[in-house]
DNA sequence: TCTGTCAGTTAACAACGTTAACGTTAAGAC
DNA sequence: GTCTTAACGTTAACGTTGTTAACTGACAGA
């Protein structure tokens, strides 16, 4: 049976090959740049064989932001971050925004594209990610830090603050800013007022 | 010189078509839908004649939001809020929302669709939208109400995070929500959210 | 040795943004 | 009245995109 196992693993190899190379143009390109044809030639396959891989170029696409999830709920790794339930949401914010200005490309793609798509499953990095957020603030709730009772509604709304400041400074480059351009630490305000808007007291 | 003036009211209605045919296509089915040759089917012109209005595609989608940036002016206008500060920062993040709510696919293109194009002039619909936010802001500063001393940063901080929540919103359905769907008062929440935690004490 | 599967190819399709080349019309110059 | 010129419209094409049908060749299993 080792005939079918290299079959596997060349098969394999190649879906990497491709996977990589739609990356590359992805992070330095953008969406729009990654065409089936430049993907294929930068492989030195014929774009017919992307399709013997991936159903189609959001497959493709959509099969690369899968392994960033991973990467996502692997930078908010909770045990890298400090015992206060505060200032850990704070330092899980802070992580979640690097993520985003680290890799603008795929965060688009991961929180600012519609699917048609059905959910992410219960074991998939993505719901997990928002597990994540959602733990940390029960956390802070059950140490009598909030304000609120909705833990949902709570990290849902630290969520959007962040994911909004990620959005403004990843999409406008500074002198397009209306007014004036971004303040340098407009994400850890953002981070800052969010959280302070849902303290006790 | 009636004639010339006739010629220049043609050339008026035809642009004008031109624009009230692609913002159907656009609000309905979206920036992708809207195709050159789509847009002139509707009008019954040939595509090319589109060329003699607009520069490009991205010109016409342009001029479109051009007009719903004057819009959003409209929709914030400040002589409809209440007088305490604290209060008229809140509709007007409301009014903000429900705009973005209404016309999703303007909002995302007006701003999350990076632009190669210079900074809104100062006379610019865009410009002076954020100038009624900071405006309100610097009032509730005046009035002892915030915490902090930088109007600019604290109005883009509201601004990121009002945006954030009309980001997830309007590019999620509920199903596709991470774990819960979003709370129905999402962008209610968010925005009070945002503004206690920008207030004194 | 034959057969069928599977990974790869070429060549084409339809749709897109865009443009060159070509009418047609009519205003303004003489 | 005739000529020129500009403006506005057309058709037909170019190059690019995602995608697929039809073929080719290798090779495991009977």
């Amino acid at each position: 049976m080792g005939i079918t196992e290299r079959r596997e693993r060349e098969k394999e190899e190649i879906r990497r090959k491709i996977l990589d190379a739609a990356r590359e143009l992805f992070m330095t390109e953008g969406y729009d740049k990654v065409t089936m044809r430049r993907v294929a030639d930068a492989i030195e396959y014929s774009p017919t064989t992307i399709y013997h891989h991936f159903e189609d170029k959001d497959d493709l696409v959509e099969a690369l932001c899968h392994e960033d999830f991973a990467k996502l709920l692997e930078a908010l790794d909770p045990a890298q971050m400090p015992a206060d339930p505060i200032e850990r949401l704070r330092q899980l914010g802070l992580a979640y925004a690097r993520f985003a200005l680290q890799n603008p490309n795929q965060y688009r793609f991961m929180f600012l594209t519609p699917r048609e798509e059905h959910p992410h499953p219960e074991d998939s990095p993505g719901y997990q990610s928002f597990g994540v957020v959602r733990q940390m603030v029960a956390d802070a709730k059950a140490a009598g830090r909030l304000r609120d009772d909705d833990v949902d509604a709570m990290a849902q709304t630290l969520w959007a603050c962040v994911h909004g400041a990620v959005c403004l400074v990843t999409t406008f480059r500074p002198e397009q800013f209306p007014c004036v351009p971004p303040a340098p630490d407009l994400v850890e305000r953002t981070v800052d007022a969010s959280i302070r808007g849902l303290l006790k007291e």
